[in-house]
DNA sequence: AGAGAATCGTTAACATGTGAAGTGTTGACC
DNA sequence: GGTCAACACTTCACATGTTAACGATTCTCT
């Protein structure tokens, strides 16, 4: 008989999208109010720790996929959020940084995202939270189980 | 001082769409070789456990909204994988079903998938993943903390 | 120097995510 | 039995995900 696939509802990939699913419930509300996408949160919350940062590197801490930096560096930079230079060493990159409208946005946002945080570290309790995130990492590394 | 946010890296939502994106990796060869998408394959996976289910039934299960359903149903129907009628006594539903050539996709499918299951749960431990699953139904779960 | 490979950012094309509004149907209530 | 709210699905508009390809720049190697 073939081998049977695991309980749909129950495997990896789907327990994983619902749980961030569920999380990301809490925030958008914040993230709505503030009126920045998800994604454009992320960026300017990574731009926010660096003083200047390329797409790529953007793209890598952030998850999220060239094609979309693009278009998302793009808005910030329309409102405001974000300044962009290229670099005079490597005329194929460009800097981005954020800019003081930028900084308070993050700062504005900062205390309701940081309850919510609070709450999860609540729920899941300290180590639970650590637990759950070095097994985390173990999906996230490398299988490297490869031979070379 | 206002409060610090969290390390933006390993941030509960970070983490969990890394390890997400980590997991999909692996499948996405698969997917990309049956020539179906990511969403496509959870409409059949879950269509294939049950007889007839309606869009709203499937958008639950599959953790995807209604208008993004609409549009796969309709890409599923299309492409032979999937069925749909309505029902006599109540005009406003559609119950969608599995076609033989769906069924056919999942036996095809099911063994790479679930060789990619079961590395997985080498690289976890079974222990390892039942307790990383439950950490995530904590955070599925209702927080229900509310007064009601 | 100069040809060719590699890199960075971008655009293109299509599928999906997301919130708001629309359509047809059913149910509840007067 | 007619009005109105609720429901299921759809459409719309815009943002992002995903893969492929492209243009400009830099690197490599001869």
């Amino acid at each position: 008989m073939s081998p049977a696939l695991p309980e749909f509802d129950r495997s990896l990939p789907m327990m994983l999208l619902r749980a961030r699913e569920a999380a990301m419930a809490r925030f958008r509300p914040v993230l709505t109010d503030a009126e920045v996408t998800e994604q454009q949160w992320r960026v300017v919350r990574a731009l926010a720790d660096v003083a200047e940062a390329t797409p790529s590197e953007l793209a890598e801490r952030c998850a999220i996929l060239p094609p979309s930096m693009t278009r998302i560096v793009r808005t910030l930079v329309d409102r405001g959020f974000a300044t962009r230079r290229s670099d005079r060493n490597d005329l194929r990159r460009t800097l981005l940084s954020i800019t003081p409208a930028g900084r308070e946005l993050v700062s504005a946002m900062s205390p309701q995202i940081t309850a919510i945080y609070d709450e999860f570290n609540r729920r899941l309790g300290e180590p639970g939270l650590d637990e759950l995130l070095e097994r985390l990492d173990v999906l996230i590394a490398e299988p490297s189980g490869s031979r070379d």
